[in-house]
DNA sequence: CAGTAAACGGAAAGCCTTTCCGCTTCTGCT
DNA sequence: AGCAGAAGCGGAAAGGCTTTCCGTTTACTG
C-alpha cells in the first residue's frame, strides 16, 4: 500500500504517455539500490550527508545518481515521498478503529511523531528550494484528504471547529515539530502542538441557558 | 538602546580581561563594515548568499571576514543579534501604551512580523549549527523577560493561562511564522499563530455549578 | 547474435567556505 | 618625528561538495 505504481492517479508527471518505452532491467535496479540507500544515509547522517557515501553504499558511480535525480534535493524528495504514504497509509485504519474525536487525536500523534522524526521534512518542505515544490504538492495530496476526513468527522461531533482546513494544521504541525535548539525532547513538540490543538477545539460556546 | 556597550551584562564573554588591550582602530572600522555589508546582502539576496558579496561590498578581503567571524554563521548570527535587539526594545513601549491583553497582542504581532521577515532568523535558529547556539541563548535572553512581562500581566487579569512559558510562546510563534511553500502571504503565518494564541486563553472552566 | 540506444562510472569543472602566510598599517615608545 | 613590533590585512590555495560531461559498457530488439 506503500509503493506507489507507476502511473497510478496520484504522481503528478508519470502517466503512460503513449510514446515512452518500458526502462531498462538495470536502470530501474539502480533507482532503487539508491533510494534506499539514500533512505539509510539520510537516517544515519541527516540529509546534508555526501552523495559519495550515497553512491557508494548503492554501489553505482555519481553519475548514475544525477541521471535519476536531476539535483540532489530531488532525492531527498523521493525518499520523502515514501515516507509520506505510511503517514497517509494510517489514516484509514485509525479512523476504522477508533471514534471520531480519539482517531483524529491518534492520527495527530502519528503524524507529530513522523515529521518530528524525519527531520528532514519538514526542513526541505520549508526550505524555499523550488526542488521541493513538488514534494509539497505531493505531501498535500496525500495527507490533506486523510486529515479532512478524520477533521470532518470529528467537527460533526461537535468538538471541533469547522473553519481551519486540513491544510492548515497540517502545516501548523508540521512547523512546531520542528526541533528547537534547547529543546531536543520530543515531547517538547507534543506540548506546543497540544496547545494548537486546544485553539482547535469549538470556542467555548457560552452554555446553553438552562 | 540598540547597540550593546563591549562588556555590557547581556554579552557573554566580553567583560574587560584586565590582559586584554583595545582594538586597533581599523579593525574596529572593517568590523562595522562587514556587519553592516551582511544586513544589506543578506537582505537582498538571502542569507545563504556567498561571503566574496559581502566582503567585495564592505571592501575588504575574505580573510578579514574570517579573523573576525571565525564561521560564516557567526557572521549570521551577528546580525541577527541586532534584529532580536530592536524587537526586545519595543516590548516596554508597547506595555506602557496599552493595557495588558492587547500590549501583549501588540507585541506578538511585532514579534511575528519579525521573525516571519527575517526569514534567516527562525532558519538559523533551528538549523542545529551549533555556531547558533550562542545566538539562542541571545534570543532568549533578550526575548524572554520581555515576553513574560507582557504575559504575566495578561494572566493577571485571568484571560491568559498560565502554564505556557514566555518560552514556549517564543518558539511556537517562530515556528509557526516560518513560510510555507503554497503560502506566501504573511496573514497566512497569523493565522496559524492566531490559533495558538486561542489555545493559550484559560481554558473554559466549566462554569462553576450555581 | 549483432546493432543500437540507454545507462553507466568517475574524472573534471565550478562554487563555496575556510586556512594560511607574506605584506601592510597602526600604535606605543623614545 | 621616527622606529620597532605587533596586530591586522588580502587574496591565493586548500578542501569539500554538487553537478556536468563523455567515452565505455550493458541491456533490449529484431
Amino acid at each position: 500500500m506503500s509503493e506507489r505504481a507507476p502511473g497510478s492517479a496520484e504522481s503528478p508527471a508519470s502517466s503512460a504517455n503513449p510514446g515512452d518505452r518500458r526502462p531498462r532491467a538495470d536502470a530501474r535496479r539502480n533507482l532503487d539500490a539508491l533510494i534506499q540507500a539514500a533512505r539509510t544515509v539520510f537516517a544515519r547522517s541527516g540529509v546534508d550527508a555526501p552523495a559519495k557515501e550515497i553512491t557508494d553504499l548503492a554501489g553505482v558511480g555519481v553519475g548514475t545518481l544525477y541521471r535519476h535525480f536531476p539535483r540532489r534535493a530531488a532525492l531527498v524528495a523521493a525518499v520523502l515521498q515514501h515516507e509520506i504514504d505510511a503517514c497517509a497509509d494510517a489514516g484509514p485504519a485509525l479512523s476504522a478503529a477508533h471514534e471520531p474525536v480519539l482517531a483524529l487525536a491518534r492520527w495527530m500523534d502519528r503524524y507529530t511523531a513522523f515529521v518530528g522524526t524525519k527531520r528532514g521534512l519538514a526542513g526541505a518542505l520549508h526550505s524555499g528550494d523550488p526542488a521541493f515544490e513538488g514534494l509539497h504538492a505531493y505531501f498535500l495530496q496525500r495527507l490533506e484528504p486523510t486529515l479532512a476526513e478524520l477533521l470532518d468527522a470529528a467537527a460533526a461531533t461537535g468538538e471541533v471547529r469547522d473553519d481551519i482546513g486540513a491544510r492548515d494544521v497540517l502545516h501548523a504541525i508540521a512547523l512546531l515539530s520542528r526541533p528547537v535548539p534547547g529543546e531536543d525532547d520530543p515531547a517538547y513538540s507534543r506540548r506546543l502542538v497540544s496547545v494548537f490543538v486546544d485553539g482547535l477545539r469549538t470556542p467555548s460556546r457560552p452554555a446553553p441557558p438552562a
